[in-house]
RNA sequence: GGCCCCAUAGUUCAAGGGAUAGAACGGAAGUUUCCUAAACUUCAGAUUCAGGUUCGAGUCCUGGUGGGGCUACCA
């Protein structure tokens, strides 16, 4: 419609003024809620063509779209602003093409012929997942939905950052203090386990360097050498020589951690098609970096480092091979994203990580673009914003970092303390039960963090943030656990809702309201994608569940007037039901047939 | 110091240069003999400041203030 309304009024601009326009400034949108009217044409811009005040304009050229476009019954002009009527046929048309297409809204996947690949999480394997994860998670997770939706085909891939210092920092602690202790005998997830050794590291270290520093040390000295310190970097290099006691060591300790891994992305309900290891693609950034280094794109300090020169990019320098010939984090980076594109030849690659990182990814860019790889241009940096607490950045030495197992089971306690307090549950077994308290509580948690723009800080206070009513995934579920439930209520009555319809009569204005928010759905699927961002389908749910639940307040479904009205609303509810499933499906959320 | 990002009701979030800036929570007041009241209805309440561009600015530009980030041979 969008489009023959273009046309149209290109078309009316030349018969009126005889002149072209420019698509670009014909501005369509939905009319606000406070004038009559469905869609809206902005007629400012043609007042240079017109010479005539905007009134006039807007009537002139509503006259020549109502003679020429048959489903525009009316319009209006108030000021600049042209609001078409459409006839309400226009609407219940669509209708029945919704709840014909069981994938309205949806491309084919895969239609495009086009590969995205979208990186997400990238932990550390020192430390156990926290709440700046669980948004990454989250934000990576519904992007590839969105843009599976889209037609494209999605790779999801993570990126483990396994090797380096910090999981040397809890290999030691645990030689050290460990006393052969396993996530089995200690009876703990083994990247909680993993994550206390390097707690102890960090405690044992500070003590060495307040030791040090007591004795009359300078503060730089003693960071740089206590004795701890020293024997981590001494482990480092030991790994790096590939010496066995070592690895096994570290073999054994990351398996631990990424079992534990395994058991929250598996409760976050967040899945990879392929996990990348630093460990692994740091040697194949080595080797493209020595390459490059050999084609004097890069060069060599008298020390032996090998850096790039982004000078006339308006960057600086920056190293790439450490003087020993150790890699950095950028060196893995140039490695991981080579594979990647030798893996799947992606028409895209998304990063989804924190803003912290803008500056790394800017130079990434540059980096493999002045290497020589094409490729280099389709590489997004999706740089999302930090999720901040009450009382400022989640900080580990203070002890607030939000753990992401303790954050998502508080969830699934509080459903299940509101359920059990409304005790709309208590026919339920416990197996059925808790896994509705797991849908809402889980629902909750995405859709607070989805709601907000990804490229936006965001602050989560634990206590009071996260509520069950109003703007909330639960108020979204339970609109559909409704509409679920009015449905076996009409099956249990023997109504057949058909899959078909051809409306015949003329919906109020409540229904028509929710129709056309429901023809909206395409589109905003589509935005989500443009925009890379979940956060329009979050706010979209919610605006069509605010709607049915207003109609659902006002009208009677099963005790309509006439049984044309009743399987007419049934369809309406059943189709709202479903983009509401396909919505929240995109987000990562579940709904409930019932709570 | 240099570079980048952000600033909207008491609070947490919306608003592709377009109409009277939307919600939610919190506050005040209502709705249930009726399909799930985790719902619905009503009221009060906001664009950090100073300029500029534009027919039109929360949105674009310049400057100030306030906050965050980056600026490692860390990741």
């Amino acid at each position: 419609m969008e489009k023959i309304l273009t046309d149209k009024v290109k078309e009316a601009v030349f018969s009126l003024y005889n002149r072209q326009v420019d698509e670009k400034q014909i501005q369509l949108q939905k009319t606000s809620k406070d004038f009559a009217g469905d869609i809206t044409l902005v007629v400012f811009p043609f007042l240079g063509f017109s010479k005539k005040k905007p009134e006039e304009t807007g009537k002139e050229i509503g006259n020549y779209l109502q003679e020429n476009v048959k489903e525009i019954t009316g319009f209006n002009t108030i000021s600049g602003f042209l609001n078409l009527v459409m006839d309400n046929k226009y609407w219940t048309d669509l209708f029945g093409k919704m709840v014909n297409d069981r994938d309205f809204g949806f491309k084919k996947k895969g239609s495009l012929n086009k590969t995205i690949l979208v990186e997400f999480s990238s932990p550390n394997t020192n430390k156990p997942l926290h709440l700046g994860h669980i948004r990454n998670n989250l934000i990576g997770y519904a992007l590839s939905k969105i843009f599976e939706a889209n037609g494209y085909r999605v790779k999801k891939v993570n990126i483990v950052n396994d090797r380096g210092i910090h999981i040397c920092k809890s290999m030691l602690a645990w030689q050290k203090w460990g006393e052969g202790i396993t996530p089995e005998k200690a009876g703990k997830k083994g990247d909680k386990l993993v994550g206390d050794f390097y707690v102890k590291f960090e405690q044992e270290y500070k003590k060495q360097i307040q030791f040090l520093i007591e004795k009359g040390a300078n503060k730089d000295k003693a960071v740089r050498s206590a004795p701890l310190m020293k024997e981590a970097h001494k482990m480092l290099r030991r790994w790096e020589d590939g010496e066995q006691e070592i690895i096994d060591l570290w073999n054994r300790m990351n398996s631990w951690v990424y079992k534990g891994f395994d058991k929250t992305y598996k409760s976050l309900g967040v899945s990879f098609d392929k996990i990348y290891y630093e460990s692994d693609t740091y040697k194949t950034g080595r080797e493209i970096v020595l390459s490059a280094l050999e084609k004097e794109i890069l060069f060599k300090k008298e020390d032996g480092s090998v850096w790039v020169d982004l000078s006339e990019e308006g960057l600086d320098e920056k190293v790439l091979l450490r003087s020993d010939g150790t890699t950095v984090y950028m060196t893995q980076d140039l490695g991981t994203a080579f594979q990647r594109y030798n893996d799947y030849e992606f028409f895209r690659q998304i990063y989804v990580v924190g803003n912290e990182q803008n500056y790394h990814f800017q130079v990434l860019v540059l980096l493999l673009d002045k290497i020589g790889y094409k490729w280099a241009k389709d590489i997004y940096h999706l740089s999302y914003g930090m999720v901040e607490l009450p009382e400022g950045k989640m900080k580990s030495r203070e002890g607030t970092v939000v753990d992401a197992d303790d954050l998502i089971s508080e969830m699934i306690d509080t459903a299940r303390d509101m359920s059990e307090e409304l005790g709309k549950l208590d026919t339920y077994s416990e197996k059925q039960k808790e896994d509705i308290f797991r849908i809402i509580g889980l629902g909750a948690l995405k859709y607070f963090i989805l709601k907000v723009d990804p490229r936006k800080n965001m602050i989560f206070n634990p206590k009071e943030s996260i509520d069950f009513n109003g703007n909330t995934g639960p108020f979204i579920q339970y609109t559909y656990a409704r509409i679920k439930s009015v449905i076996r209520k009409a099956t249990e009555k023997n109504i057949k809702i058909p899959d078909k319809t051809d409306v015949r009569f003329e919906p109020n204005k409540k229904e028509i309201e929710l129709i056309k928010l429901l023809a909206e759905f395409p589109k905003i699927v589509q935005d989500a994608d443009f925009q890379m961002t979940p956060a329009v389908i979050a706010n979209y749910c919610y605006e069509l569940t605010k709607e049915f639940n207003q109609f659902y307040h006002d009208f009677s479904i099963l005790n309509a007037e006439d049984d044309e009205t009743r399987i007419f609303r049934l369809q309406l509810s059943e189709v709202t039901g479903r983009i509401i499933e396909k919505g929240m499906g995109l987000l990562g959320i579940e709904v409930p047939e019932r709570m």
